[in-house]
DNA sequence: TCAACAATCAGGATTTTATGCATGCCTACT
DNA sequence: AGTAGGCATGCATAAAATCCTGATTGTTGA
């Protein structure tokens, strides 16, 4: 289940996201200004912040810019019509998706799970499906527990899919992507590697799926 | 052109809408009662519906509820002035926005637009008719929940008849985009592609449509 | 009704991917 | 230095999956 941070100074605004967000099934906490929502985040772990732009203390960007030195929560910014401007601001801190009040809360909503939908499973610096986990920092790869040896390529590799799980990968994107831009190997290569990572991944190698003419695409969900 | 629904019982408000719609180039019909507007909700499709919450018999909810029966056509609420705790009574039926009266008549326009722009099938990067989905991004097709199993040819032609979706497309047309200027193949092969991507499409096969001399079109409305 | 066109079918041809193995490079260790 | 081992790569072959074709059957509209 998906913790949902709602900062906003209205507690009309507050209760109806609220409403629709318990209804669609996430974990709701409001915050109603800056400081307490930047507390919050500090001391809490949220999958997504709704952010206002104008709240009482400090505004919104703050509470992302603060945000944003230790963790890499999404956020979606409120604005009031006729602040579009911010929207360039906001993309240098780190926002993810812009809503314009007076707004419809099931586009809200829709908006959302789609930035759930593109983060899940992949929580800042570790990936996690079933028994299979994947420790980005520590470029670690668990199967079932136990620690799979992946060649550097091989970690490469299934870290780009990963990235882009649920993306329908050309064999040149994941070529210029994983070996760099000026490869000319076979095209066989990457199918050896991915042969390998598969026999890696042991009863995950499934997730790993193969498009015909195409190239592959990560699934995991 | 879209076709919107109208349901007020006061004739001003219905001409104003009315007028503003069909200068926006919408397809009007309007109701004046819950009765006739549930009525022609089930007899007719209806792009989106403007909606008053106070009506002569059955309120506004009510036909909404409904409604969400057996559609999803997107429902906007007009609601007077002070109803203000019906916005939280809405979501449990499923309303997509409000406007409060006295409300702008280009404030409205504006909600509908964007509301059909979110909802019109292609909506950036996937599409959605019923129960049958594409993710382009994924190259994955959904027919009412379950994967479908498309070979490469298969989705690129109905990923290229979705892209054109509503226009006549000649043979010529679909074999020199699909397979490539230089092709050269029967004309079977063409039949014989779009029979098996109607296999896979299972129910909703009859939305690729045959034109006798032409080739075919997608339709998906 | 007839002619034109579309749908269907099955299997051989073709394309694409998987796999196993050999090679050569690089690094770390002796 | 020399060497062993790990790794990336390329190739040959095997195994699929997908495509195309031509004959045949079905359907449509004038």
């Amino acid at each position: 289940m998906h913790k949902i941070l709602i900062v906003d100074d209205e507690e009309k605004i507050r209760t109806l996201i609220s409403k629709y967000a318990v209804f669609e099934g996430y974990e709701v906490c409001c915050a109603e200004d800056g400081m307490t929502a930047t507390e919050l985040l500090r001391s809490r772990d949220f999958d997504i912040v709704i952010l206002d732009i104008m709240l009482p203390d400090v505004d919104g960007f703050t509470v992302c810019r603060e945000l944003r030195k230790t963790k890499k929560t999404p956020v979606i910014m409120l604005s009031a019509r006729g602040e579009e401007y911010d929207r360039l601001h906001g993309f240098e801190v780190g926002v993810d998706d812009y809503v314009v009040k007076p707004f419809s809360p099931k586009e809200l909503m829709m908006r959302v799970a789609a930035i759930l939908k593109r983060t899940s499973n992949v929580s800042g610096d570790a990936f996690e499906y079933e028994g299979l986990k994947v420790d980005f920092a520590g470029r670690i790869v668990y199967v079932d527990g136990k620690k799979a040896d992946l060649t550097p390529k091989e970690y490469d590799l299934l870290f780009y899919l990963i990235k882009n799980k649920g993306i329908a990968l050309t064999r040149e994107k994941l070529i210029s992507n994983v070996w760099g831009y000026d490869f000319f190997g076979d095209d066989r290569t990457l199918d050896t590697h991915i042969k390998l990572l598969r026999k890696n991944l042991g009863s995950y190698s499934g997730l790993i799926v193969t498009l015909r003419g195409v190239g592959y695409r990560f699934e995991a969900e």
